[in-house]
DNA sequence: TATATTATATCAGGATCCTGATACTACCCA
DNA sequence: TGGGTAGTATCAGGATCCTGATATAATATA
């Protein structure tokens, strides 16, 4: 007899994760960014200058998709890459003027979702929520 | 200036689903399966006599999309679909004897997965672990 | 009964992720 | 100094999800 999946913490997990995602995407999409997008904005807001190759890394995607990506925010003028002085090969990615508004205002809105989120648990409670998900990742991640 | 976003709770939810999500492609790859097709047949398994669009609606995906999935089943001889004999427009979908046997072999392979989740947090506390992400997804519900 | 609404399946096309392959640049080291 | 290795960007093609549109069958309603 096959048992009910339901109950068990990794669908749980994947349920969770899928309604934040796509309250992002609501949140997100008056501003006509994609999660892929605004993670990049957010990441070159805090850390500018960085390789194609550096936010795929960090976004946990192939360098191939993050191309995608940054061209596609390059063509919206929100992001400018430029060669690297001394690396031929580097192109070193930043957020121009109207990229910096943009990121402010969809980090606003995803602080609204994240204030959501957070309140579902009590206050006290929050970093032991963190420190739960810090545990699953790392126990996926052998 | 702009907030880290890296220590917040969404962004370790995301963080450890994604995680999850590669455990469960790795271990789903030798049986040829991948994690949306076993889905389906774990569903089927515990639920015979299944629509495309019910399917769709507990997996989270469109009937579109999910149509996608179901044909591959059928063509790998793992599924099978029979007109309602009460509804013109309906096909029912059942799981072949091949697709049990493959579906029995997922649900243990599946299980492994699951277990190094739940070893992450003390056996007493994976019900509160559950609870959490019930109360996380909730929250994102409305 | 006749029509409108709902449910279901399916076609067509777009977005974004992936893998594999290729070209060019930088770096290491024998 | 010269050649192999690693890093970076990019092209090509595949998979899977999405939205929008269409066709047909069942059901509700006037």
């Amino acid at each position: 007899m096959t048992k009910d999946m339901t109950p068990l913490l990794g669908y749980r997990l994947k349920l969770a994760q899928h309604a934040l995602h796509r309250r992002m995407e609501e949140a997100l999409r008056p501003l006509g960014l994609s999660p892929a997008q605004y993670a990049v904005l957010a990441e070159l807001n805090a850390r500018p200058d960085q390789t194609n190759a550096d936010l795929a890394e960090r976004a946990f995607i192939t360098p191939q998709s993050m191309q995608g990506v940054l061209t596609k925010l390059e063509g919206s003028g929100l992001v400018e890459r430029r060669q690297d002085a001394r690396h031929g090969r580097r192109q070193l990615a930043r957020l121009t003027g109207e990229g910096r508004l943009k990121a402010e205002a969809a980090n606003a809105a995803v602080m609204r979702v994240e204030d959501l989120l957070e309140a579902a648990v009590h206050p006290a409670c929050v970093q032991d929520a963190v420190d739960l998900m810090n545990r699953l990742h790392n126990a996926m991640c052998e």
